[in-house]
DNA sequence: GCCGTTTTCGGCCCGACTGTTTTCAGTCG
């Protein structure tokens, strides 16, 4: 059991205390707890054999590390599985829709025993809730749409846990005897933001026809599986414990690149290569390019070759979507896409002066770990005061403080002049509902990156929303216009918005358009990125990080602009120090 | 349930926004 699942079924006994009413600072240390073991680098599993280390971490006392121990040894915790009991065991579900709270499973369970999505989708029909407290028609309406987004959503997973299970699977594959390549394909390949499933292409001498029962046997045999769905010579389909379906085959080297192509996908891509193959007397398929007319294989070892035979470029995965991608790979135009490689710095982290977990000095110094040579420290501003946001005066403390660590490392003796590591000062400023911002413009003149983000009434209609953040963009000290202009998480929907209208005015404006590269905040999604660049707007992308690990899911940001064509020179963050800062939009 | 003590129990982040509540409860970040 890692980190992650432990923190979740604290989290799950958090909310299930909640619904049932607890003690609203018992309910907390939970949470805290749960926050500890999320950013605790050591593995609570092994932690739990010595006691006395778990006791060492903040926010676990003796209470908490027995339902530590708990978790780890029989996969739950006596208290969750008492409330589970007493309430349903899907009760965990409700709470997953947007505008739904504890309070609001509680009155749902007191009213009419309700306990799952089915059941509150089948009692907003019939007409069973009108009456109750704080249902009136509005809130009905959003609670069948939030459904509705749901169900759309379910059965796919973040790439991130899907990218988890992979890079588990990935070593546990290569350790096998007989094996020398282990690929992912499909969606995770193709860098989408979610799976409905891993697909997994392994090669090696224990693949080859006939040879393919000891490893079969061990991949059966890995861990992490809770069910097996199939188990062939050449195919191995199990569920994991989070019932992500994964799809491990067995390859002969020989056909590898074929069905890398072929398991990549996408579905329209494949079709359109088909078409071509066709077109040109040729038959492809997951094991070979052949010819039609006398069935000899024209290419099969690398996918390189059989783009080549199909007079055509070797088409990075991320744009296998039929959008284009084969006229240009046929007319050498394909986009030099961006890369995690091209990217100079990241201009957006908290520290622990509001929601973050770690220093300035301690984002400079993993930034620089990274290769990056500038950040941009922009904590939040005193409207989220849940995240202790800086008013005025703190603010502009911060800023002295942010100075001083950019000095310092400016002042570096390793470090000559022109390889400088700067920190840059910097704010996430709240826009309000009206559109103003929440700190006055003498604060953010002293910032060199003020983004602007909506945290809060995401809810407002369409126009309204529009105006707010066409006003916030118009102050000049706005040079980012942050995460949340397209869409936010997976649970909500996007937000209404005139899209289009704001985009054009930040291109104006030379106001730059955020893309937040973490897989928990689904930004911009493809279509939108297109859209921002096709008006004229510059993008930067940023992990929005609270800690320093979370730099590194930066990769997941870059692969969804590479599948929306994005190049290096569209991406304001590929810039040297000086060179961003003389592009971003200028400041009196 | 944790923590830090005034060592045996009291304190433990807050503010904006929405909907329906005519005075505020619930959710969110």
């Amino acid at each position: 059991m890692n980190n992650p699942s432990v923190a979740r079924l604290l989290e799950e006994t958090a909310d299930l205390l909640e619904i049932d009413g607890g003690d609203s600072f018992r309910i907390r240390s939970y949470r805290r707890a749960a926050e500890a073991v999320e950013q605790s680098t050591a593995a609570i599993a092994e932690l739990v054999e010595t006691p006395e280390r778990l006791l060492e971490i903040p926010g676990i006392g003796k209470g908490m590390a027995a339902n530590l121990q708990a978790a780890v040894r029989t996969q739950s915790i006596p208290l969750r599985d008492e409330l589970l009991a007493r309430y349903s065991p899907q009760i965990l579900e409700l709470m997953k829709l947007p505008g739904m709270g504890p309070k609001t499973v509680r009155l749902l369970w007191d009213a009419a025993q309700i306990a799952s999505i089915d059941a509150l989708e089948a009692a907003i029909r019939s007409g069973a809730l009108s009456g109750l407290p704080r249902m009136g028609e509005k809130q009905l309406a959003k609670l069948q749409k939030g459904i509705d987004d749901y169900r759309k959503s379910s059965g796919r997973f973040r790439i991130d846990h899907v990218e988890e299970a992979w890079l588990a699977l990935r070593s546990f594959l290569a350790a096998q005897p007989g094996v020398e390549t282990v690929t992912a394909a499909g969606s995770l390949r193709r860098g989408r933001e979610t799976a409905g499933d891993l697909d997994i292409l392994v090669t090696g001498s224990a693949c080859e026809p006939g040879a393919t029962t000891a490893l079969v046997e061990s991949v059966a045999a890995y861990p992490g599986i809770r069910d097996l769905i199939a188990r062939g010579e050449n195919k191995i389909s199990f569920y994991l414990h989070n019932s992500l379906q994964v799809d491990v085959r067995l390859l002969p080297a020989v056909s590898r690149g074929a069905a890398l192509q072929y398991f990549t996908g996408s579905k329209m891509h494949n079709v359109a290569l088909r078409q071509r193959a066709l077109r040109m007397g040729y038959t492809l398929n997951e094991w070979a390019l052949a010819r039609v007319d006398d069935g000899s294989v024209v290419a099969s070892e690398t996918e390189e070759a059989i783009y080549a035979a199909l007079e055509l470029d070797w088409i990075p995965p991320e744009l296998r979507e039929n959008l284009g991608e084969l006229e240009a790979a046929q007319t050498h135009s394909l986009p030099r896409l961006i890369t995690l490689e091209d990217l100079r710095g990241d201009l957006h982290m908290h520290t622990h002066a509001t929601d973050g977990h770690n220093s300035i000095h301690e984002m400079a110094e993993a930034a620089c770990a990274r290769g990056y040579s500038y950040i941009a420290i922009t904590d939040h501003s005193k409207n989220l005061a849940m995240t202790n946001g800086l008013n005025e005066e703190r603010a502009l403390e911060h800023v002295a403080r942010i100075r001083a660590v950019d000095h310092a490392l400016g002042h570096a003796p390793n470090l000559d002049a022109n390889r400088r590591f700067r920190v840059f000062t910097g704010i996430e400023v709240d826009i309000l509902a009206d559109g103003s911002l929440d700190l006055p413009d003498a604060v953010l003149a002293e910032m060199e990156i003020v983004i602007a983000s909506v945290h809060t009434g995401l809810q407002m209609p369409r126009e309204a929303m529009t105006e707010r953040i066409l006003r916030a963009i118009e102050n000049p000290y706005v040079r980012i216009l942050g995460h949340g202009t397209g869409r936010l998480l997976l649970r909500r929907e996007p937000y209404e918005l005139d899209l289009p209208a704001v985009l054009r005015r930040c291109a104006e404006l030379g106001v730059a358009i955020e893309h937040n590269a973490a897989p928990e905040r689904l930004d911009l999604c493809d279509r939108d990125l297109r859209l921002a660049l096709e008006l004229g707007c510059r993008l930067v992308i940023n992990t929005d990080a609270h800690d320093t690990r979370h730099l590194d899911k930066m990769h997941f940001g870059i692969r969804q602009l590479r599948r929306a064509w994005v190049t290096r020179e569209q991406v304001l963050n590929t810039l040297t120090a000086e060179e961003l800062l003389a592009a971003l939009r200028p400041r009196n």
